[in-house]
DNA sequence: TGTTCATTTCTTGTATACAATTTCAAAATC
DNA sequence: GATTTTGAAATTGTATACAAGAAATGAACA
């Protein structure tokens, strides 16, 4: 790991820290990090001060920064607001999505159910993604999409422990197809209801993976 | 300005940027601010570093940071995710608020009439934000909260404009009665749905300010 | 043995020095 | 006269040096 400048420090930290590489409590060390990035101390501050705004890691003022894996409380009311957020673009977009984004949701939608069936977690997780972001952006609200796109990023690495709760994906699917239905009716109640409850039930579904791994671990 | 420290110095510049004293696409001269607030570029930096992650700025690599103001269709847009923030506040306080912050929401109107009627704006105001800030913590979700009340911040001296709508204090004041009831009868649609508007109606206002300025100045 | 205080070490925060890149301007070329 | 080129000045990005505050170690004392 030699010589990256200071963006990329960020983002290849925000990786490692959501991939699970370091606990919640740990304290990341200035000067350690500084020499395995291969860089001085300067840049590798600015790439944790990203990191603290974007609520992964805790700065305490001549103390140092810690990293902040988020508990079952928070974790539960980080899918309760992007369910919230989700529900919003999809009251939104149903009065303002073209046909063009119509079509892409449901070629989106296509190829996750492909993927389903062929058994390809990676390809339907992908596409999946990109169903939601197409809907942020036909929210016609930039500042929205950007804060929704922001929040699914975080929660990426919980969404993914969802694939494997027996048989969500089918279930998801229809609810896809309900979401796309809505939307091209322009109905944005039933959009946002839709959207919500799709995304509130992921938020379940981790909470009790969340719960029984705790009784069985 | 002397010897402030670097977070001192961020919320120092926010207030300035916040309160127009740049204006949109004005560069911010490292070296100048930094003889400017008496410290070295160092914390400067990590002072800008923060107010680019809250979207006052942009920080463009090798050519420095300049102040973004939003534009008319920004600010829409940031009214419009405010609308829908305070929107799920509602809606999850309608089912978890508790008495004593229904107290609490009362007395905040009580004092706000108040200030209506004595003519003064900065008491009115001042509880006009308690009273929103209040449902943001009944929500119940401390990261919808804290959304919330960054936005509600960022907005802040547009919201101020509306204070000289005619006649909008009054209805505002309704507004706020209306909400407290559907709160403390629990249901959160209609909560969601009142706390929509009511914020709406803000953007809208502020928008309508905003031509009439364009087309009278 | 346990507690408190002082000293030392370590870590963060800030200043300064240097390197790299961009911008501006003047000179050269067509 | 317009355009390109080249070089100087200015500005950002990074490294290093220094200052200030916290943690840790150990000695003195009850």
């Amino acid at each position: 790991m030699n010589q990256r400048r200071a963006d990329s420090i960020a983002s290849e930290l925000e990786e490692s820290i959501l991939r699970g590489d370091y606990k919640d409590g740990d304290r990341l060390d200035e000067t350690k990090l500084s020499v395995e990035f291969g860089v001085s101390r300067t840049p590798l501050r600015e790439a944790l001060q990203k990191l603290t705004l974007s609520g992964l890691i805790e700065h305490i003022p001549r103390r140092g920064v810690f990293v902040r894996q988020p508990g079952p409380v928070e974790l539960m009311e980080l899918f309760e607001m992007m369910a919230e957020l989700e529900a919003s673009c999809g009251r939104f977009a149903a009065t303002r999505i073209s046909e063009a984004a119509l079509d892409e949701l449901r070629e989106a939608n296509t190829v996750c159910q492909k993927a389903v069936e062929n058994n390809e977690p990676d390809e339907y997780f992908k596409n999946n993604e990109r169903f939601h972001r197409i809907i942020y952006r036909e929210s016609g609200n930039r500042v929205l999409e950007q804060e929704a796109a922001r929040l699914h990023q975080r929660l990426r690495p919980y969404r993914r422990v969802q694939l494997q709760v027996r048989g969500r994906l089918p279930e998801s699917m229809n609810e896809h197809e309900q979401i796309v239905k809505v939307l091209s009716d322009g109905r944005p109640e039933q959009a946002a209801n839709a959207l919500r409850d799709h995304v509130a039930v992921q938020g379940d579904k981790f909470y009790h993976l969340l719960v029984n791994l705790k009784e069985t671990g």
